[in-house]
DNA sequence: TGTACATCAGTGAACGCGCGTTCACTGATGTAC
DNA sequence: TGTACATCAGTGAACGCGCGTTCACTGATGTAC
């Protein structure tokens, strides 16, 4: 075999994460297939040697955000999404909320940077955001109290409240944006029962 | 003046309204000049003569949102922002996170149509969404306790969370949409305590 | 009251550009002998 | 160990299409006389 197969699959976690960044931050169709080949340091036409569609490697960019692990850009690293352990879950939603993660437009967890757009999207890549809406909810879920069932619709509205806060603070002035973001995180943090930890902003 | 300018009004009045549907269900790029125009009954070279750009109509389409009270899209009418009344908020929540509401691609809210699609574009368009989220906070403090700071901070905090919930919902399939809903209007309903009244869905 | 004229909202062809996708080609690399 | 060959990731020109925008034109309508 003449080719290094080894070679061909980096080159094509190096494409699927200058996607993930580019479209992160512009949208679907904000970005063209030679942008991303641009920024992976390849010219355009090899995209159709890895990928059949834009909107493929679209949604493959999205699961790169579940697989390695979102806590990266959230600067909260090594989560257990099993830990129950209300200290570390008042840094995640600290740092979900905070000014770095509503300007980090690159590699901003995506139900921020691209909701609207998924949701004009195909099935499958709903179920893309659909997993890391899940483990959000997990980590939420592990820290209330109540039945399962309870916990888990809490922890689905905690949510709805942190990725609303930060949704909107996207779409608003950089005023209303930090009135939003911080109104949310001390919402939640109150609701939850977890502490708030030292706040950066 | 051979040319009758409350025709030409009306005319860009229809325009507007026209755009306002295609964008709130397709976003800024996913609606072309000509599908506007068409729309309204018109051929696509009299574009410019409304409007200077593109983008000038989006914002304008935007606006359209608050000025056409978007109590007419949520089926819930002649609400007097001032008004000190539980039930009728209650009723507000629960028509926002209704499935009627998730549906309606063309007439939903904007914040839940179009955030991360703001979240790209100019000060003007964002300055227009600001102030349909004022409009739904002024209603929601009016009906919190609390002295005027903490029913704002409160009433961000839950907007967030029907906002949040809608968005995710439409990134997300039928069921996980339900339930994310469900959960996010359980939620605010009863943090705020604020009735619940008959809920179609 | 009637007629010639000026205006301008709306038409539709055209322009230029950029995009997603295709394809013939290249040249580095592994394999066969 | 060396050489001829086959493979295929990556290149870059090209294709077709649709978009935002421009522009010469039309024809309905108000105005001047």
């Amino acid at each position: 075999m003449p080719s290094v197969p080894e070679q061909k699959e980096e080159t094509r976690q190096r494409i699927i994460r200058s996607a993930r960044r580019l479209f992160n931050r512009r949208g679907f169709a904000g970005v063209t297939i030679d942008q991303i080949m641009a920024d992976a340091g390849l010219t355009h036409g090899g995209f159709y040697k890895h990928f059949t569609h834009k909107e493929e490697l679209y949604a493959l960019a999205i699961r790169e955000f579940g697989d390695s692990p979102l806590q990266d850009a959230w600067q909260v690293r090594h989560i257990d999404p099993q830990a129950r352990d209300r200290e570390l879950v008042g840094m995640i939603v600290n740092a979900y909320l905070s000014r770095d993660h509503l300007d980090d437009r690159d590699g901003s967890c995506p139900m921020v940077g691209l909701p609207s757009d998924v949701a004009r999207e195909s099935a499958v890549v709903k179920e893309a955001l659909g997993g890391i809406l899940e483990m959000m909810v997990g980590v939420f879920a592990s820290n209330l109290d109540g039945d399962d069932a309870t916990r888990r619709r809490r922890a689905l509205a905690l949510v709805s409240t942190c990725v609303g806060g930060m949704v909107l603070a996207r779409a608003l002035d950089q005023a209303a944006a930090d009135e939003v973001r911080r109104s949310a995180r001390e919402f939640v943090l109150t609701a939850a029962n977890w502490p708030l930890g030292e706040r950066a902003d």
